[in-house]
DNA sequence: TAGTATAATGACTGAGTAGTCATTTCATCG
DNA sequence: CGATGAAATGACTACTCAGTCATTATACTA
């Protein structure tokens, strides 16, 4: 809270007439993140058209974006893993907004599976799974274990896993 | 280190003859996880043959290991976490254990992609994507998100992984 | 300008807890 | 059994840090 209030050029005490606790500034963060990621990504993709575009440029926003704020990256990562004790408890609207991302690619999926354009798999599942394979990219990119391009790897990933979905 | 002096039967003095600090604690139990988790993929791993039931076994044990050691998950997940932001720092031996999974199935990958029995893409990255994915579906399950059977959530992730990766 | 309301401040408090160490218990052996 | 060293103990300390609130500064109005 002390360099919180230093960074914010305020007085601690100011802190709490704007945020009744500590939990409450970072769930905002998180909050805020979150929301400016899913606009962002939201848009970007129904800009596109085409399963394939809609996937790749899905999966670009996300990656490129967390490359970027690598600070929010980690109350991201961390906050998932804070939930996982506590399941249903709690962060309800953050637990939304996480989902929300997810049933994005989910729909198109879906439509793209009733088009015969890629096969008809679990699009729930599928979609956390393209999710969980972006936020991989950055963990190994973070840890310095990916020496490729950003768009080499964001290339790698769309080619398997197109590959693995395309009918 | 009351709690975990209680769990022991043990006085929380104690403790320290034994580890000198808290993280030294949790780092222990952290390597004896990773370990045996590791020793576990190796030795089912290698008892298959062809990359598809290799592939197939090393997904499944993760799985299954994780499922069923879940309180072990948080600390390999939140472990994960504190590396980010200190890349290279401190947990060498950790980072090691952690990269060894990834060694196994890449050079799995690497001899099946010299056979033609895959396609030839980065073993690596491949890996690590692989690594991933087990790992999302654990957090999936543990935030009730898959209502799936376990079996039926590996079979989907290799259905889409070989797919993704097959010759 | 004085008076009032609103906002900001930062020294302080209380709770929590990692780590210590003087004391006690236990094991071993002549 | 008594002496000696090793092992275990848990009350205690030292420190951190989220949150408070009496005091001070600022803005606004008549």
């Amino acid at each position: 809270m002390d360099a919180i209030a230093e960074q914010a050029h305020i007085a601690k005490g100011t802190l709490y007439l704007y945020f009744p606790s500590k939990r409450d500034i970072y769930v905002a963060a998180l909050r805020q993140g979150i929301r400016s990621l899913n606009d962002d990504t939201k848009r970007r993709v129904e800009a596109e058209t085409g399963v394939l575009n809609k996937l790749r440029t899905f999966v670009a926003t996300r990656v490129e974006y967390f490359e970027q704020n690598r600070e929010f990256f980690l109350i991201y990562h961390s906050e998932i893993g804070n939930f996982l004790p506590h399941p249903g408890k709690q962060g309800g609207e953050i637990s939304e907004m996480y989902l929300e991302q997810a049933h994005l690619l989910e729909k198109i999926l879906r439509a793209a599976a009733d088009k015969n354009e890629i096969r008809d798999l679990r699009p729930d599942s599928t979609a956390f799974a393209v999710c969980d394979l972006t936020r991989g990219v950055i963990v190994q990119r973070m840890l310095g274990w990916s020496q490729a391009e950003l768009q080499d790897d964001i290339h790698h990933l769309i080619d398997v896993i197109w590959r693995g979905i395309a009918a």
